[in-house]
RNA sequence: GCCCGCGUGGUGGAAUGGUAGACACAGGGGACUUAAAAUCCCUAGGCAGGAAUGCCGUGCCGGUUCGAGUCCGGCCGCGGGUACCA
């Protein structure tokens, strides 16, 4: 009897399935099209559990449709400009094009080994200047469009290495290398214009029936599309008016301050004649710009002296502040505070002793507020007293809107529609990324590059020299031989732009370039006619903002210039988010900074982890993510059990969507039940052909039931529980007295419904069983309606909704018959006492319920 | 802080509002073996009980329902995102 040898067979159909060419994807109009989509990874240097246990979702989606009919788009490419490249470069010297590169070269060929039906031809990283190159040509297009826009902004500058900082770079407001306090600064920057599209973004959320409603209302919240007023304050200095946007005019009654952005233009005019303001203002800018760093740190604010009059109480005269909670990038940079009826107002105006006045009370009532702010949620019923707008006891949001219907009429404010959304930044003062082609010149401006003269090709050196790395800053802001080149329009000398784009661009369209890779143009008709959308689109929750939104604006700035067709607006039919593998983070401390060690640096001692003699702590259960070195590396299991083991493993403990925490266990289980198929497929084999058998139909019956189970299991991401079918139908069949036919059948079925996940194992039986062609090429097993049909049913029979007893009855029995059994059920009958029942539940087919 | 999730045995988890714990891991017992490994069989939420069986049980508190892991409200804990990590 020979063995299950996962290494000689991997290979072997590995090689047949390349020979046959049958990943590769060809258009084809006689059949449906199927584009399977993973997000396509950062080349960090080596696989990790969490790609494979993606790759190995999307491979078993790809497998099912090609099974299914199916002409099947599933390419893999490399996200690959970031900072990691330039933080190897900066760190060990080197070139980040040379890191990158070679770190690709590793993971595909830890990935090849994985047997994923791949097509391989259409592979490309974004680093590629043919890739890249199109990218700019999108960018000249949409910046002809008007769909760019260039405007000032803010970054974190380290004073010392004179450079920008990326939010993960700045730790508690200092420098990663430098240590140095980071201060903001204003830099003129790209703009994507997504805002513009904020409307629509919102609406055709509603119609991505087949996206997580999570995601969908994290973007809608994210675009935070809201209804409000601006309003115009008067000063009474005879200044400009201090416009505020609010989206709670109902609360205007209360309102007692003005809070404005600290580069308000009323803080600017006053910074250079009052110190304490300049100062103040000079501290907001050292704040970390990160929104979470905002609304964490202590609220804050400054008298500027200035007063406004209250636009319905004018003898009301309101203090305007400059608070560091204000933001200039949202709104009018201007709010109006109204302590009674706002959390942070309320705290803001306890600490600096400002006025607190209801606008309303709830109904009934009339307490002062406290500490504790009157907060009604939009639909709650609320009491207005003396209220301007006229007013009683109405929903809140019945206030906000004859509020600013009131304001409108008396000409005092404007009712607008706000979005949270920001436009969509794009410069980087980095070298490793998509320069953006244009060219600076005296007398012209900024000038697009010629398309003729794309790509604008990164530099790899400097004149011959290595270009150092270590030199904080943009290398390209030191490199005259690639910066300073003829004006594209009059020919004079200029400088090209130094800054590269956010790499959020290169995987906002990789997808359309992936149905034509090697394309002249961005994309070619044809091609994204045939293929887009895409069908199936699977990736990290992590992404279910930034990158999904960022891709959706994307697809639709394509359309405008002419590189999509109108049906590719929503480029992502179906999205599914997979739960991250997660595993613990061994860390110690060493000269004051975290040092975190690699899990198999770890030995485990009596629940506590150590390295070498030291003691080191143990942070359950963190995203595998590589500057925690927390990372498992799955090629070690790849080389102990093989490939199918460990896609069999990553599908079958965890549901897709929910984040798994890797165990060492477990891979050995899946190669021993791999092993059982493999053994009984072989004793199938060799079994007496002529020998009658027994209970041939009831193995059919199971196998048809698997089928069904299988199939929907595949269809919604349920492989834990496709998987858990796989298992007991393995456990019937191993367990059969059946004919060899049938079990030739079965054991031929289950290596179909386990292709997908274990594609070199079917090929195997398949192959030994005397299948015909590669079972790759099969098409998939049909379940028979008819084999599934069962006469009777067990109805459990609860009393007080505990189960107390079941019967089994035929399946079509009528409820008054159901129900006379159950009256006369031992349990029943003792239950109840004589009594009648109070109440008695009959759910055909499923339960019964007696209520006593 | 804000937005979005998640929480079920020793462990991973299963369960269209309808028998909570499928399937698997680790455990316990047994068979085979000189022995071990491998393999196979049985057992298994907790408490009480010899058993039959009873009570308790899906993070916590409350609600809707004949019936709640599932729906609603309020908490607690953990995770993701928070616009220059990808």
């Amino acid at each position: 009897m020979s063995r299950y040898d996962p290494a000689a067979i991997e290979a072997r159909w590995q090689k047949a399935w390349e020979e046959a060419g049958i990943f590769k994807a060809k258009a084809d109009p006689s059949k449906p099209k199927y584009y399977v989509l993973e997000m396509f990874p950062y080349p960090s240097g080596r696989l990790h559990m969490g790609h494979v246990r993606n790759y190995t979702m999307g491979d078993v989606i790809a497998r099912y449709k090609s099974s299914t009919g199916h002409a099947v788009l599933h390419p893999m490419g490399f996200d690959a400009f970031g900072m990691p490249a330039e933080n190897a470069a900066m760190a060990s010297g080197g070139h980040p094009k040379d890191w990158t590169y070679a770190n690709i070269d590793t993971m595909v060929e830890q990935m090849k080994p994985l047997g994923l039906s791949l097509d391989w031809t259409r592979m490309f990283a974004t680093c590629d200047p043919e890739y890249y190159g199109q990218q700019q040509a999108l960018f000249l297009d949409m910046l002809a469009a008007g769909l760019i826009d260039r405007k000032p902004a803010v970054v974190n500058w380290d004073p010392v290495d004179m450079t920008v900082l990326a939010n993960e770079q700045v730790i508690d407001g200092k420098g990663w290398r430098s240590g140095a306090e980071v201060e903001k600064r204003e830099l003129t920057q790209w703009f994507f214009k997504i805002s513009d599209m904020a409307d629509e973004l919102v609406d055709a959320l509603g119609d991505l029936d087949d996206w997580p409603a999570k995601v969908r209302l994290m973007q809608e919240n994210w675009i935070g599309r809201s209804r409000g007023i601006e309003i115009r304050f008067e000063r009474t200095d005879g200044g400009d008016p201090i416009l505020c946007y609010s989206t709670r005019p109902d609360t205007m009654r209360g309102a007692s301050f003005i809070a404005v952005a600290p580069d308000h233009p009323v803080a600017k005019a006053l910074e250079a004649d009052r110190p304490d303001l300049a100062a103040f203002i000079d501290e907001c800018r050292k704040m970390d710009t990160t929104e979470a760093a905002m609304e964490k740190a202590e609220k804050k604010g400054i008298d500027t002296g200035v007063r406004v009059k209250h636009p319905v109480y004018p003898d009301r005269e309101l203090p305007v502040w400059i608070g560091n909670f204000v933001l200039m990038d949202y709104g009018t940079g201007a709010v109006f505070g109204c302590p009674a009826h706002d959390q942070r107002d309320l705290d803001f105006a306890r600490k600096y002793d400002l006025p607190v006045q209801n606008a309303f009370y709830m109904p009934g009532d009339t307490t002062e507020v406290g500490n504790e702010a009157l907060v009604p949620a939009k639909s709650e019923v609320v009491s207005f007293i003396d209220h301007f707008a006229g007013v009683g006891d109405v929903t809140s949001q019945e206030a906000i809107d004859a509020t600013i219907d009131w304001f409108e009429a008396q000409g005092l404010g404007t009712g607008q529609t706000q979005f949270r959304l920001r436009d969509w930044g794009l410069s980087r003062q980095r070298y490793w990324g998509c320069p953006i082609p244009v060219v600076h010149c005296d007398a012209c401006g900024v000038v697009p590059e010629k398309k003729e003269n794309l790509p604008v090709e990164l530099p790899y050196d400097n004149a011959g020299e290595p270009i150092d790395f270590s030199i904080p800053g943009n290398p390209l802001d030191r490199h005259p031989t690639w910066r300073d080149v003829p004006c594209p329009a009059c020919g004079a000398p200029a400088q090209r732009e130094t800054d590269t784009m956010d790499t959020f661009v290169d995987s906002s369209w990789y997808y359309t370039r992936f149905t034509a890779p090697r394309a002249e143009t961005p994309t070619e008709p044809e091609a994204v006619g045939y293929w887009m959308n895409v069908d199936q689109y699977i990736g990290g929750i992590e992404h279910a903002i930034l990158h999904l939104l960022y891709s959706r604006f994307f697809a639709r700035a394509m359309i405008k210039t002419g590189h999509l067709p109108e049906t590719a607006a929503e480029p992502f039919d179906a999205l599914f988010t997979q739960g991250m593998v997660t595993h613990a983070i061994y860390k110690s401390v060493k000269d004051g900074r975290p040092v975190y060690h690699y899990p198999e640096e770890v030995t485990l001692k009596d629940g506590k982890a150590f390295v070498g003699e030291m003691e080191v702590e143990t942070v359950p259960s963190a995203k595998m993510s590589k500057s925690k070195n927390n990372v498992v590396d799955p090629q070690a299991i790849v080389s102990q059990f093989g490939a199918d083991t460990a896609r069999w493993f990553v599908l079958s403990d965890s549901p897709p969507e929910r984040d798994v925490e890797w165990t060492a266990s477990g891979a050995e289980a899946a190669y021993k039940h791999l092993t059982r198929v493999w053994n009984l497929c072989d004793r199938i084999g060799q079994m007496d052909q002529s020998a009658p058998g027994q209970g041939d139909q009831d193995l059919l019956r199971e196998m048809h039931k698997c089928i069904r189970d299988v199939t929907s299991g595949v269809e919604s991401f349920g492989f834990n529980a496709a998987i858990a079918k796989l298992y007991a139908f393995t456990a019937t069949l191993q367990k059969s007295k059946a004919s060899h036919a049938a079990q030739r059948e079965a054991v031929m079925t289950l290596a179909q419904l386990m292709a997908p996940m274990t594609p070199h194992l079917s090929e195997d039986i398949w192959a030994h069983q005397g299948g015909d062609g590669l079972c790759a090429r099969a098409p998939w097993p049909q379940a028979d309606e008819a084999m599934l049909v069962e006469d009777t049913v067990t109805l459990p029979i609860q009393i007080n909704g505990k189960r107390r007893d079941e019967i089994t009855v035929a399946k079509d029995m009528p409820k008054d018959e159901v129900e006379k059994l159950v009256l006369a059920n031992d349990a029943v009958v003792k239950a109840l006492g004589g009594n009648a029942p109070k109440k008695l539940i009959v759910v055909p087919g499923r339960i019964v319920n007696v209520v006593i």
